[in-house]
DNA sequence: TCACCTCTCTACAGCTCGTAGTACTACTAC
DNA sequence: GTAGTAGTACTACGAGCTGTAGAGAGGTGA
């Protein structure tokens, strides 16, 4: 998996808050800040489906775009990918453990839980 | 946090398998596979500690370079960066428990129950 | 028919990374 | 003391990625 740019990120970041595919006008409106071309983000939803972020099915002549994975599944992967950079899974696993705050410990210890009891 | 090259990492890999500081000449005799000048050695080494993945310290005339943290550390920073992309940390991490095989799941079991205990 | 939307293709500049040459300085062995 | 070796700093260049967008073509509604 590659990272991503920070305007793929933004777009990313839409399109994970959506529930529903957009098109790339319905994406530019929402990028606020930003006063893009409409090519632009066209050229980026494009780059991001051709790298596997992104679905995207025809409506009339527009596409519509939607991620191909869920956010979460996004940051699982990545976490796990830096984890098989490591030749001892277990120090970092462990270092990272300690890293994390309480709560998300507490997150943790429950999903880690879950697991055991299935 | 930066990604890495693949060089930069392979140089990385070699200096945190070793427990003493090397300099580039060092270094360069233990990359094996690729035929490179000592120059894009030095160039690497120079480019990772400007990035504050190396300290490096004078020996004579020569630098030596050392990881400036280990290997477990980089790799928990990652895993944290990526985490700290989501909107949903909690989704994030369950999905990253799930996703973890069963003697990685046992290891954070134990991390996590050290950290209670403390 | 004209304005507009949308697409695809192409382009370009900035940055990073792999790769290395050049020019200079200091040590080492004859 | 001179030639070779080792080391440095500086500079460079091409490839690939990313942000950005224009040009051109083909529909579509007024």
């Amino acid at each position: 998996m590659k990272g991503l740019g920070e305007l793929e990120r933004t777009i990313m970041d839409i399109l994970w808050a959506q529930n529903s595919p957009l098109t790339a006008r319905e994406v530019g409106r929402l990028i606020e800040d930003r006063d893009l071309a409409p090519t632009t983000v066209m050229t980026v939803l494009d780059r991001l489906s051709r790298k596997g972020f992104l679905d995207r099915t025809r409506d009339g002549r527009a596409w519509r775009y939607q991620p191909a994975a869920s956010r979460d599944a996004y940051v699982a992967e990545l976490m796990l990918e830096a984890l098989d950079m490591t030749g001892d899974r277990d120090a970092a696993l462990t270092r990272f453990a300690r890293a994390v705050s309480g709560s998300e410990a507490e997150i943790l210890r429950k999903a880690l839980t879950e697991l055991e009891e299935q």
